[in-house]
DNA sequence: AAAAATGTTTAGATTAGACTAAATTTTTAA
DNA sequence: TTAAAAATTTAGTCTAATCTAAACATTTTT
């Protein structure tokens, strides 16, 4: 059994090593936990000590298979306790995460399980993330980003990259959701922003934008 | 804001004085936290800096007013949790304290008022108590225990003084839950047991059985 | 009203988790 | 390939929450 500080730790180094290959960095979890490397260094030998990771000076961090059921339990929670805040509790997708952050560490198989039967198995979370099941595998469809989307190809929006508030208030604004279907019109190549059919409106947006916003061809 | 421990400490030292006049005894609070005494005694001073007891050497402690609020807070999502889960989860009433002991404790005004919404504002949790609402109040209507119910007066089950797991687990066996009509048919003199109408069917029960049911009649 | 029992507090220790500052290792750049 | 920069670890400190053992206060009993 984890404390709340030992699953926030698994659950970042899970989240890091998913965005990048090899092992796990200290500064990178430091900045992600929002702790002192030192911080970290310590963690990383009572979750070595513990056989969740695996840790060598110098080297960084992988997750054992133990580590990953762990942090992939907590993901889990995370997710379906988002869905259900957007769902039935009136939660916009941008105010969720703070609370499901709380919500995730509650301890109940059963809890867990009769909240997934509750939203009949959801495999996505409001962002477009796959939720684990109880065997905890979950489907990862391909996506691209936008920004790879070919000119005049239509695509669905099927999840976003960057997760803050501001970039899903913004995409709100511009009536950009999941599910909504995407289509590049026109390519600028000075400076590489985009013209786009966003369900039925037409919008400008820059690349930076685009480079944030996941689609299915 | 409060910490984990504090919460479980002020809610404590709220059921306690709730069942018990005058100050609230330094080892009532250790059994009911499952703590040492010198434990609690510290807790003490630390709630009573943040002005949220009034504490006196060897005299125990008294709410304050904020440390009322705090605690009625706590309550609240208590048993709105407690709702949830019986309502939506398949939960039995005899499984939800643990649990509720945990979501009891998630920041999150929103979350407990959707939560209320959701459930359509309701008065009483699973085991009969009452839900204070937004502003903290609830209504605590007169209730007596089986064991006063003159014999052949009709009342209804509207809660349990004893909320172990093996009590409630005994009552759904025996088929009483919260709305169950009770009558006294015939009361034992030997041994104080009584014989009762419940529901559609005609028991006996200890006279221990009884005094830990209320009823209104 | 004194003695005994019970309840409460103090003093000092422990653990988890975090920190700072200094030391060490690895990586990068000249 | 060495010097400088960056990353990481170690050593020592701090705080919240707990504990044990001993001291002290209150209550009960004789």
């Amino acid at each position: 059994m984890q404390t709340l500080s030992t699953e926030d730790y698994l659950k970042a180094i899970y989240h890091v090593s998913q965005s990048s290959s090899g092992a796990v960095a200290t500064t990178s979890i430091a900045k992600q936990i929002g702790a002192k490397p030192s911080s970290v260094t310590d963690m990383f030998k009572k979750l070595s000590d513990q056989n969740l990771v695996k840790y060598q000076k110098y080297q960084g961090v992988s997750l054992t298979n133990e580590g990953v059921k762990t942090a992939l339990r907590i993901v889990r929670k995370h997710r379906l306790w988002e869905s259900f805040l957007v769902s039935h509790l009136n939660f916009n997708w941008d105010e969720v995460h703070q609370v499901a952050e709380q919500l995730e560490h509650i301890q109940s198989e059963k809890l867990t399980n009769e909240l997934e039967r509750f939203l009949d198995y959801p495999t996505h979370d409001p962002h477009g993330d796959p939720i684990p099941n109880r065997a905890l595998f979950m489907k990862t469809y391909s996506k691209i980003l936008l920004t790879e989307l070919p000119v005049n190809k239509v695509g669905v929006c099927i999840g976003v990259k960057d997760n803050s508030s501001g970039f899903l208030r913004y995409l709100d604004r511009r009536q950009i959701g999941i599910g909504t279907t995407l289509q590049v019109l026109h390519r600028e190549d000075f400076d590489d922003s985009l013209h786009i059919q966003a369900g039925k409106s037409t919008l400008m947006i820059t690349k930076k934008t685009a480079e944030n916003i996941y689609v299915k061809p």
